[in-house]
DNA sequence: ACCTGAACACCGTTCAAGT
DNA sequence: ACCTGAACACCGTTCAAGT
């Protein structure tokens, strides 16, 4: 790649990570080209759509969040190493606003940059999901989709009423719950 | 009112309802004025925000919804009326793609025309709540709004993702347990 | 190779002009 | 009173022209 190419990209990547934490993952790309002094085209050159600049922002952290997972299936007991993995998850799907909703529906939509990502976290968690059912300590009607879904949906309510969010760690509990009982 | 205007109300509710059913809440403004024939001015005499617009095409539903809490604990035991209402909130913000988000971001905004009718179904499914959780049938640590923004979620999954949301009878049975466990 | 920015087809919202 | 539609300030996306 051209050096100036190269500082473009650079250039872009900085300020798409600053306008999105402000504005969501619906941010203006043009706002976005405007603050980082570069063309349109420029910006559509190097991240052809809206997710792969998404995927350039996140990839690393998603990448991460799968490998944690390895991690904790190796140190951690099945139920302690979900629980502590979902969290992780959750915490990931709230980085930007709007992220949860593109992830739950990035899951379905194989076009997506961000689909490769979802859908090893998916299998990462469902990976510690199928322990922990093993385990009994899991219903076992419940699989890696569903956990997806769910803790998507409850990290998308921080995104629209933040002071809901609040109580973000208390609903997390209470599904939490809902996947102990009926284990076994 | 003239009946001209009159008319015209009708026939923007009517256009609206088909265009909101096709394209989710978030549906061109412009597209249900031109369908309806209509001048974009005459759209914004008639429903001054989106919101305005939602309440007319909804409130009515929301009304019956509030009003069927009342019934159901006159009719039946404190779980199942709780667990029969909340089936029959999930369906109501259901209706349209994108309205269950809206209804939690409306919420905890004083100034949206959904409000009165958010808070009042949330009111009446707290007082449900309340009811089954003395009678220790659920947890006593969470809240009228936790329910709003649980149930809304869970159904907000299917408008972002259809397919995940064959699974919402299921997903809404994990969130039922994870509210009964813990309860006295 | 890569960049620029104008062009195009859309929005939501407002408001002067009409009846 | 009410309606119309042009005007304005924004989008996302594409592409001819430049270096």
């Amino acid at each position: 790649m051209r050096a100036d190419a190269q500082r473009n990209r650079a250039r872009i990547l900085d300020v798409a990570r600053t306008v999105i934490e402000e504005q969501g993952t619906q941010a203006s790309l043009r706002d976005i080209a405007r603050r980082a002094e570069v063309g349109m085209g420029t910006l559509y050159r190097h991240f052809a759509t809206r997710e792969e600049l998404l995927e350039a922002l996140l990839g690393g952290r998603f990448d991460r969040l799968a490998a944690h997972a390895a991690a904790l299936e190796a140190s951690h007991p099945p139920a302690e190493a979900l629980t502590e993995w979902l969290r992780a998850f959750a915490e990931g799907a709230a980085t930007y606003r709007g992220l949860a909703a593109s992830m739950i529906a990035t899951l379905e939509d194989g076009r997506s940059s961000l689909h490769a990502s979802c859908v090893a976290m998916r299998d990462a968690g469902g990976r510690l999901l199928a322990r922990a059912q093993q385990a009994g300590r899991i219903r076992p009607d419940v699989d890696g989709t569903d956990l997806f879904a769910l803790f998507s949906a409850l990290a998308s309510i921080a995104d629209v009423a933040p002071s809901i969010g609040l109580r973000h760690e208390h609903l997390f509990d209470v599904v939490m719950e809902g996947l102990v009982s009926r284990a076994r």
